[in-house]
DNA sequence: ATGAAAGCGCTAACAA
DNA sequence: TTGTTAGCGCTTTCAT
């Protein structure tokens, strides 16, 4: 095991200096074609591969960007991943990921370290709002927030606020009255967003609006279950439910089946692979995760060629995909038998 | 923009040398209690962050591992790489993520950029079968290969065999005789043993084979619909279906729903989310991606430490979820309605 | 217990 | 066109 050859053996190796042997890498024109012929020979013979660190130590520059997302293996964030995965490739970047587990000190954490790699730039789904850390001077990196937004930092978004709405609208315009919403994590932004969106429609329709329908559900962990059977034991069950996210959704889902409670109408912001399939099909709010990652990356790209540019809050629209869930009547209040009203679908 | 702080910085602030402020970082007992303590001030106060560059540079050592996976945005992947993840977070490690999308030579390309990294070393699940250049001398870097093995490597696979022929069996108990397999790609070895399986069960059964019941389907894109759709078009057709993966169960299912052909016996290889709360609710042979990860992790470090280990293949049990589609039993050709026998889940 | 100085492999000034 | 020299930020002898 001789070790790893450097570039003083290659420059001794072809009888020239170091920096000859600097230039043919980096492949700087004025170099005598014999010279660089001497050393690239040189390097095939020595095995001789040049080191990114050193190279990063001097130039000050890596090839690194880092993702920074709740959950790896949450379906938004991994499609996310995936496109930004995609994007560095072609850009010539390798990916550094992390995820924060909706917890502000891991986040604060995993940036620490992240940075500390010098990446070129960061894609981070923020937690803490207070992330005045990343824009201190002496660390500055550019960043692009995804999903939701940061004071002082570029961001791609959804409609949050416009799509509830409209999500939280349909289940009213089926006819339902006690509509309940899963989901709500006060600490997030997104969060927020749909909750103000599913006032706005509670009170615009004149509904009453009942706190008892709105439980608070961390993010983190499996509180949407609980969150359902609290709901539905309610003296006053609600007939529909609007649920905040796509993992949540995920949980309510199985759940309502477990229960055989499949008479309760659903939207859910997030569409999640399935949810066509299911019986009744769940109507989703259709957010783009593909769209989102290749946004934020190219204005990652563009940020880190001029740093000085302004933040950008680039806000992307939702689709949304009626499917039969959204339309199940409220009746009078003797729940359905296993399988609900709607049948007619294909 | 006074540039980012260095530990001499740190050194200065603290009135202190390099090498404390070193000893420091590096948590080495032998520093008096007074000085720690102004150092760590200083370190805050400068917002100072240690270059893992310069570290590496010195130590020849980084705190990267590479993960190269066939997509991230895979369920079953994006569980494993969530796991590495957390494995690596806890060991001060990084992780550097890249897909191979089943193409080997995007698998050669990503390899090469992540050995440029010097990262400790690499979980891999491999599409190409001769991986040479990562073991050469020079180059030289720890592997641990998931969910497929490869020659010369450690390895932390499933029991594909075994399992598959559980899932197999499942259904001709069940009195199915013309059984599909759907995600048969031979260019992969997971893909193999569980063909051999099957054919290992229809043997075992004296059924007769066909090999139309068995069509190719690569990995890469949605291939898996189409070969629902010639299986469904033949003369014979198949009363129940084998889904070599969970990435295909999840296409397969879909369009079994959209064709109202929920009559169709199922097994997966593989769980998914809601599998449970389909109609009729779907049989998983059930693999575990984070028990994977953590043993893949573990062996890493372990490899790590010891570069002469010899090559160790572990193989994980798999668990079987029985749930309903196994079930189903093929009527006389008659399509039953949407809603299939099956009806008392919970 | 602490510090001074050398050097990891490379590139950027500056000379020649 | 080519070579010399001085660091990039850190850890590590070796003194003190």
């Amino acid at each position: 095991m001789p070790g790893r050859a450097t570039i003083k053996d290659v420059a001794s190796a072809a009888r020239v200096s170091v920096k000859t042997v600097s230039r043919v890498l980096n492949n700087i024109s004025t170099v005598d074609p014999v010279m660089r012929r001497r050393v690239e020979r040189a390097i095939v013979a020595l095995d001789y591969v040049p080191s990114p660190t050193a190279r990063t130590l001097r130039t000050g520059s890596t090839s690194l960007i880092g993702v920074v997302v709740d959950a790896i293996d949450d379906p938004f964030f991994s499609a996310l991943v995936s496109t930004v995965e995609d994007c560095a490739l072609q850009a010539g970047l390798d990916v550094l990921v992390a995820s924060t587990r909706f917890d502000t000190s891991r986040e604060r954490q995993q940036l620490l370290r992240l940075l500390g790699q010098r990446p070129r730039g960061i894609i981070l789904a923020p937690v803490a709002t207070d992330l005045d850390f990343l824009a201190a001077q002496r660390t500055a990196v550019p960043v692009v927030t995804v999903d939701r937004s940061a004071e002082g930092f570029d961001s791609v978004t959804g409609d949050d606020r416009a799509a509830a709405r409209r999500g939280v609208d349909h289940l009213i315009a089926s006819g339902h009255t006690r509509i309940g919403l899963i989901g709500f994590d006060p600490r997030f932004q997104t969060a927020q967003l749909r909750r103000l969106a599913y006032e706005d429609a509670v009170q615009a329709a004149h509904l009453t609006p009942d706190p008892q329908l709105v439980p608070d559900v961390p993010f983190a962990g499996d509180a949407a279950r609980g969150a359902l059977h609290s709901l539905l034991s309610l003296a006053d069950p609600p007939t529909a439910l609007f649920l905040a996210n796509a993992r949540h959704a995920t949980s309510v889902v199985s759940a309502v089946h477990e229960l055989g409670r499949t008479d309760l109408a659903m939207v859910s912001f997030g569409d999640f692979p399935l949810a066509g399939a299911l019986t009744p099909s769940v109507t989703c709010i259709n957010q783009d995760p593909h769209r989102m990652g290749v946004l934020a990356f190219e204005r990652l790209m563009e940020r880190v060629d001029d740093p000085d540019l302004q933040p950008l809050n680039r806000v992307l629209p939702t689709g949304f995909i009626e499917r039969s869930s959204h339309t199940l009547t409220p009746g009078p209040s003797e729940p359905a038998l296993a399988t609900a009203p709607t049948r007619g679908r294909r």
